[in-house]
DNA sequence: CAAAAATTGTTAGCATGCAAATGTTATGAA
DNA sequence: TTCATAACATTTGCATGCTAACAATTTTTG
């Protein structure tokens, strides 16, 4: 009769604590209070990202750096907007496509890549900290996969 | 001179997908379009944790919701309100403590505990599908350290 | 070629998630 | 007891992150 007592029964059975999804919650909580500390320009991760993609792939349209950014096309958007309202990124429309606006780089922008890029190792690396360095490793390819 | 060419100098010693921050975003992600398929009612996976805290814990004080489930107080607050307007919490005040609103569920989200912890463990499963089980075992062990 | 389908970008709405400021109440120390 | 401190809750502001609806443009297809 486990039914009978259901207090006990649902919390031997089913522990939040043990849930993917809260303990991936939790990790992401832990890894943005630490970007905070080491990121300047008030960079959030998002943005961090949509900049790295965009140094590594160069000048593409907005919804193209969504996608190599893992964003929504929404997402994106209020992403890009922040960015050339910090200086970090220009728009233009292109002349192939009129639908297109083309995103690049501006000098300030482009500065701050080698910057952000050393900043994100070190936030990775304190991220991981609390992981034997075997563990990491092992962590960051089961990661992977779940992707 | 591996400065001499920043492009392909900065895409070697800095990969944005090895990044602990990236990977957890977006291993987020998936996991929130998992939820989706499984949870009925509209329940977002933070009503979900809080409800689920709310029924291990019995009721408590807004603030105490928010500390077992990980939420800042303004987050929980706002959870709060939303689970009530769905009738699934209510909220009273405490008589030993004027600064206090205890959080209770209602007979409708007490009745609803059940099926989420049943949904909670499939949810986990999909999740993790695309690991073997010790592979499951062993990331759900160094996620925890991340926390 | 012309209609259907797809892509690009915008906007609105909802739900986290955090920081900071405010007001109320309770508690502990001088 | 009184005063400083702490805890509780609310509100505002900003930044994701998603869905859905829309208009403009391009591509595909019959």
């Amino acid at each position: 009769m486990t039914i009978a007592d259901p207090g006990a029964a649902e919390t031997e059975t089913y522990r939040l604590d043990a849930q993917a999804g809260y303990l991936l919650r939790l990790a992401n909580q832990r890894h943005a209070a630490i970007f905070q500390n080491h990121v300047a320009a008030g960079l959030t991760p998002t943005q961090f990202s949509a900049l790295v993609r965009l140094a590594e792939h160069g000048a593409c349209s907005q919804n193209q750096l969504g996608r190599l950014a893992a964003m929504d096309i929404a997402t994106i958007k209020g992403v890009v907007d922040r960015l050339r309202q910090k200086g970090f990124v220009t728009t233009a429309p292109s002349r192939d496509d009129k639908r297109r606006h083309l995103v690049s780089l501006t000098e300030a922008g482009q500065a701050l890549i080698g910057e952000l890029q050393a900043a994100g190792q070190r936030i990775t690396e304190e991220t991981l900290a609390p992981l034997s360095a075997s563990e990491q490793k092992s962590f960051l390819r089961l990661l992977k996969k779940l992707t």
